[in-house]
DNA sequence: CGCTAAATAGACAGGTCTGTCTACCTTAAG
DNA sequence: CTTAAGGTAGACAGACCTGTCTATTTAGCG
């Protein structure tokens, strides 16, 4: 029995070839216009290791789209650190970052923005994954905006936070990487603004 | 000669039904994930009816969300003018709206977002097509920006564009309409904070 | 060596997609 | 009545899509 194997561990090198080439493919042209065939080409990997580790399409997307989750967060708390303790401070740095991302020459957007997009359905797994990457970004600014003093620091993380997914969309939209000082000068004024006078 | 007509008047029946089915479907699924089949279906009308008023799918898409932008620009052309000749409330009248597109039971984020999503390439049409329509929006703020005590009307008329933009991810990301109200608050302390001292 | 798990190539089914073509119908104007 | 434009139905080509299956080969390991 078991003729053909299960090939489901979570390490493996082909698995995370697939889960780069796949993001790759799916920034640079969108989830539905690359098809399977494409990415198992370009990874030169045969479709029955795609199908091995993953029961479709979806669930490589979903897996690709929590990969480039794990290595945003690693990279934003690296930027965090780096910056000093005042809450400004980190904000700044945070959207210099955002900069330095928009200026990489294959920028193209926010991966998960675009994944909502073509999958609007929230009961698809590939929206929800969405939805929770981008809860920890908003908890994230949360607590960032918990040691600023304002009495308010949930909308204030929540400005911040349409400040910086407006930037991205305006950085894609016209390539236009100046979004992001817009955006930090933005956040700044009202986290300024917000203190208790 | 000419056995096969050209049908390609700018005013027809079934060309307008066509573009108000075609965006409806784009709109609720995706612009790939919807086929012309679908469309003809439901708008129940013929293929060649479809292919003697548009080239090919792109350019319907094209020609949809063309047709959009004209509703919107009428829209909130009526917001600006059922408000006062105050800018900010002119500001807060567009937010008001955007809280109000919101709440609608069909709302789906923005379409034109959403086809930059999925048409990243610069040199597509409708890329083109989305980037013009964005460029009035970002117009008519600055000359909304304008008429605020400020030095630098454009950085802020950009920065409140990024709150509105951030705003309808907010809202289509997490079904969120109250993403509105906050990203109205930030644009009127942006544009007090930004008077001359 | 021998066993096992992983990966391979490639064919294949079944469906969907865009776009074209033909032949026919309806309607309205001259 | 005649003519022409617009619309219709349906078949069709050709490409592409996801997912399955089989038979074979490779690689690690005791």
């Amino acid at each position: 029995m078991s003729s053909t194997s299960a090939a489901r561990s979570r390490k493996s090198p082909k698995r995370d070839l697939l889960l780069e080439t796949a993001f790759r493919l799916f920034y640079l042209s969108g989830y539905h216009a690359v098809g399977i065939d494409t990415i198992l080409a370009e990874a030169g990997v045969a479709k029955m290791t795609l199908y091995n580790h993953f029961k479709s399409k979806d669930e490589l997307i979903v897996a690709a789209l929590q990969r480039r989750a794990d290595e945003i967060l690693s990279a934003r708390e690296a930027t965090l650190s780096a910056a000093s303790d005042d809450p400004l401070d980190q904000l700044s740095a945070l959207f210099d970052a955002y900069e330095g991302w928009f200026k990489t020459p294959d920028f193209n957007g926010c991966a998960f923005i675009r994944a909502i997009a073509e999958y609007p359905d929230q009961a698809s797994p590939v929206n929800q994954a969405v939805r929770q990457q981008k809860q920890i970004l908003i908890d994230q600014l949360e607590s960032l905006a918990r040691k600023l003093p304002t009495d308010d620091p949930k909308s204030l993380a929540t400005q911040i936070y349409l400040l910086a997914e407006g930037a991205i969309i305006r950085a894609h939209t016209f390539r236009d990487p100046a979004a992001a000082q817009l955006a930090k000068e933005g956040a700044l004024a009202l986290a300024k603004a917000a203190r208790r006078p």
